[in-house]
DNA sequence: GTATTCGTACTCAGAACGACTACGATTCAA
DNA sequence: TTGAATCGTAGTCGTTCTGAGTACGAATAC
């Protein structure tokens, strides 16, 4: 239902909290899509980007399924970010490119601009892992 | 033409820079249509926002048209980003609001630190102004 | 009074996003 | 070997967002 949004993200990260549970045991989109407010194959395609990052690892078939590759310590939000995001833009500040020559000179400032704080936030991200985003880390089971 | 961005931003800054040639003359809409690649009725609407906001004044009928309320020097893309972006969300880091625990405890952190990163580009945002966009200031005509 | 310009409501097209279906490929277990 | 479970992915659909464009009334200058 709702519209303007990095949902993608927000399921990423959701996924990758609900894999630290259950003892590191594989857990179906299926399973997930329970949790997360999502569809079990937007899931899939989600951890899709991350699986290409290293982040996660699937296995088709019975018992098969999801799971981390590392601890949800060793993973950081900006990790998480650059899997999901790539290198589309964030803010997207330039718009097109004009005729007149003080049209282009604002338009490129604009673009040094979007890259500058993108680097900022993607920084940001890297300080904050997915660990640090669990109440109660390792005590909570998801429902 | 293109799609995913904040478009609105780049016609406010382009326009904010128009505005300071010309000697402070009003332009119209129209006019600066011509120089920014977008519709006289979206500048309109966009520059309604800056209005809005104190940054620039309107005044219908013939002679009429935008100018600036100060100097390009003394507003910042804070100030611009402010007027047209409003509280609107930035990433929408937070997606749907999930039924189990754990889900609406990562929702409520991605939440605060939507607004932390918010804040944090605003400010960065806050520290240039329109005034250092352009190249060579008040000696490049617009074309 | 006439031309100019803003203000705004309305419609339209295109892009993006996620939901959903479908189906083949793969894996485990009996 | 058969069947169930699960991933991988293509395709379609509906919704939402955004800007383009049209239209027209209100305001202003000459």
């Amino acid at each position: 239902m709702p519209g303007p949004l990095n949902a993608q993200f927000a399921v990423a990260v959701h996924a990758l909290t609900l894999l630290t549970s259950e003892g590191g045991a594989p857990q179906s989109s299926e399973q997930m899509s329970r949790s997360i407010a999502a569809n079990p194959v937007h899931i899939r395609r989600v951890l899709g980007r991350l699986r290409e990052a290293g982040l996660v690892t699937s296995r088709p078939g019975a018992k098969g399924g999801w799971h981390l590759t590392r601890s949800a310590s060793a993973v950081s939000l900006g990790d998480v970010w650059r899997a999901v995001q790539g290198q589309s833009p964030v803010f997207g500040l330039h718009g097109v490119q004009p005729g007149c020559p003080v049209g282009r000179g604002v338009t490129t400032a604009l673009t040094v601009l979007d890259q500058q704080l993108t680097d900022s936030v993607v920084a940001q991200l890297d300080d904050i892992t997915v660990a640090a985003l669990i109440p109660d880390f390792a005590g909570v089971e998801p429902g």
